[in-house]
DNA sequence: GTCTATAAATAGATAGAC
DNA sequence: GTCTATCTATTTATAGAC
């Protein structure tokens, strides 16, 4: 876990909210430092670049993620407990970091320009250790034969929409133009769950 | 249409480029205009600021949406075929206008910091427009009683997903860490479909 | 590790001629 | 409608003292 005390801490806390709030380009090193209540140099002193203090902010996100499914995906559980718990893991992950799912969007529609070797290498670790389940499930005879993409984007982009758009809920609702009824993240993995089972299961 | 001839036109297709590739805050003006072939001065003779001239682009993008979803929901079809036009109709929009997906991510991310009433208001409608088939079909007997902001972020939230991680797809390919096969737009579209009417229909 | 002061570049925006 | 020149603020980054 990050050291919150010490000035790199509190750094990387304070760039986290940042680069979530207002993208990389948006993000000032100046209001970073000040709202970590720490001297802009030392941002120069701890990390070499603006560049480099997002790079290891993004690192860590991605490293977290594949960590988890990684946990997931060796584990002995049925495959179809495997892709439950997959979706729980992003969900986790998700929840954990308030700051990952708007990161992760920006940076999508950026082309993953900030990405160094080792985020691309976890990344892709994700969608490669789905893969294995879903080939495991086949194997078994539990599994129909889907494309792999179609069931990450089915769990991923309705997660990572439900966290991110959680400030864009909010706003709507302000301007008294909800419309919708409300939404638990429990909802969100349930549904999610259900989903990529019935898909692979061909009940549907 | 727009009028990709006159300096107004050619301003309005540079900034969709740059809007979406680098985001509000990181576009910039001067590229904006040097792309587009125009003097700078003119984005202020034909709009007012930096923050009109994307206003307009992401309103135009919303009254686009929600015109077409329009259509749809007046029609007389059956709810399930709705439901299917629903989903043609978001992925149509957005792979006509490619600068629509990350520029939709990216102001998600930003909580709709962007966003004026206008297209607060055509965001809002498209989302009421299918809680409004939803009735439909449940008055019909015909679909089950689900959030509709589940069936949503369930269309959405895949298909923005896939028009938009384009570009990252390609560089984790380049990148070989592909890992995944290929994936067409028509897959998208035929997975969210059926999805969505699997739920509804509660075969799954 | 922490600070001040400042360099050097770029940003959005405008005045005013044509 | 189009242009040049310029103002002002803000940006990332660094040099150098403590």
């Amino acid at each position: 876990m990050v050291d919150v005390q010490g000035s790199r801490g509190r750094l990387l806390a304070a760039a986290s909210v940042e680069f979530a709030a207002r993208g990389f380009a948006g993000a000032s090193v100046d209001r970073i430092a000040r709202t970590a209540r720490v001297n802009k140099a030392m941002i120069y002193y701890h990390f070499t670049s603006k560049a480099a203090l997002y790079q290891e902010i993004l690192g860590d996100m991605f490293h977290a993620v594949a960590g988890r499914v990684r946990g997931v995906a060796a584990s002995d559980d049925t495959p179809e407990d495997k892709l439950k718990r997959f979706v729980e893991a992003i969900a986790d992950e998700a929840e954990a970091r308030p700051h990952f799912p708007p990161i992760w969007f920006r940076e999508i529609a950026e082309g993953g320009a900030h990405l160094d070797q080792r985020s691309l290498a976890d990344i892709a670790a994700v969608v490669q250790m789905l893969v294995a389940i879903l080939q495991e499930g086949v194997r078994a005879g539990r599994f129909q034969r889907v494309n792999p993409l179609l069931v990450h984007g089915g769990i991923v982009g309705p997660l990572l929409l439900f966290f991110a758009g959680a400030p864009l809920r909010r706003r709507l609702e302000r301007a008294g133009i909800g419309g919708a009824a409300a939404i638990t993240r429990d909802d969100v993995v349930a549904h999610a769950q259900r989903v990529a089972l019935g898909i692979l299961e061909g009940t549907m």
